[in-house]
DNA sequence: CAGTTAAGATTACAAATGTAATCTTAACTC
DNA sequence: GAGTTAAGATTACATTTGTAATCTTAACTG
């Protein structure tokens, strides 16, 4: 009900990834990629990801209980922790939430802005075109 | 540079929907749907909007000014504002961010979802294809 | 069993945010 | 010109957020 915030988000994406999980399945997971990344390539740290300290995520995990986005079950000394929340309905929230505030509602001008920048390439033209004759199947 | 709240963001729209604007015309902007819709339906209140304060809207102008979203000029006793920041360029950046944190950076997934929820209609359909069709244009 | 760990709970704390109220002062009014 | 407005500046304050550190206590260890 209450809004999730940005690195609770990242948690809970962590969690959606792999569930039922303890905390530490949920730390390791979210610093997996930052420690693959490690000596990728030093001159260009554009893909420095940060580290999740064990107590911030231990936070997280406690606040998004509280906003009722996850769960978990007591499990000898440790929990398990399982979201309440499903991925797609998220970010099918928040994907109509910003497409109202920023373009009345319409599908349409967001993709217009990727299409001016170029930021569609042919790979994305054939999902949308696929997306589309789907969509013309399904309601002649 | 710095990340614009919701909050600025709504005055930031009302800015670009006219502009140069003085705090007051702002205001006025803001608070205009809210007043028009004041006697629209009283059994579903779903579009009561919100009557923005005076002084809030001056704080959030404030605000913008320090993160350098709006500029102003003096004008006798008041202000005319204006957007250093074009609307597009901000939508598409708030669009990207979203479509990189939620689905990998691809723009489908997203387009997917609103597919599958029946929130496309043949407006939206003709308004994709008619864009698809343009990037073939350029892209051949 | 006593001591040590380590999970989760509680507390901390600065910055950002939403939402204004109060302060200053230049400009209008009579 | 003196008083009153009203614009913008400054201050306020609760909540949320990012980011942890400390506290409790049940569980492992020797």
């Amino acid at each position: 009900m209450t809004e999730i915030s940005n690195a609770e988000f990242e948690v809970l994406e962590a969690l959606w990834q792999n569930y039922p999980a303890s905390a530490n399945d949920i730390i390791a997971k979210l610093n997996e990629s930052a420690s693959t990344n490690v000596n990728t390539n030093s001159a260009d740290d554009k893909n420095q990801e940060k580290l999740w300290h064990d107590k911030t995520v231990k936070t997280l995990l406690n606040r998004l209980v509280k906003k009722q986005a996850i769960s978990f079950e007591k499990q000898q000394r440790h929990y398990l922790y399982s979201p309440l929340l499903e991925r797609e309905a998220y970010t099918l929230k928040e994907s109509t939430s910003l497409i109202e505030r920023m373009f009345s509602g319409k599908l349409a001008p967001l993709v217009a802005g990727f299409a001016k920048k170029n930021d569609l390439n042919k790979d994305d033209i054939n999902a949308l075109k696929s997306l589309i004759s789907d969509w013309e199947k399904n309601n002649d």
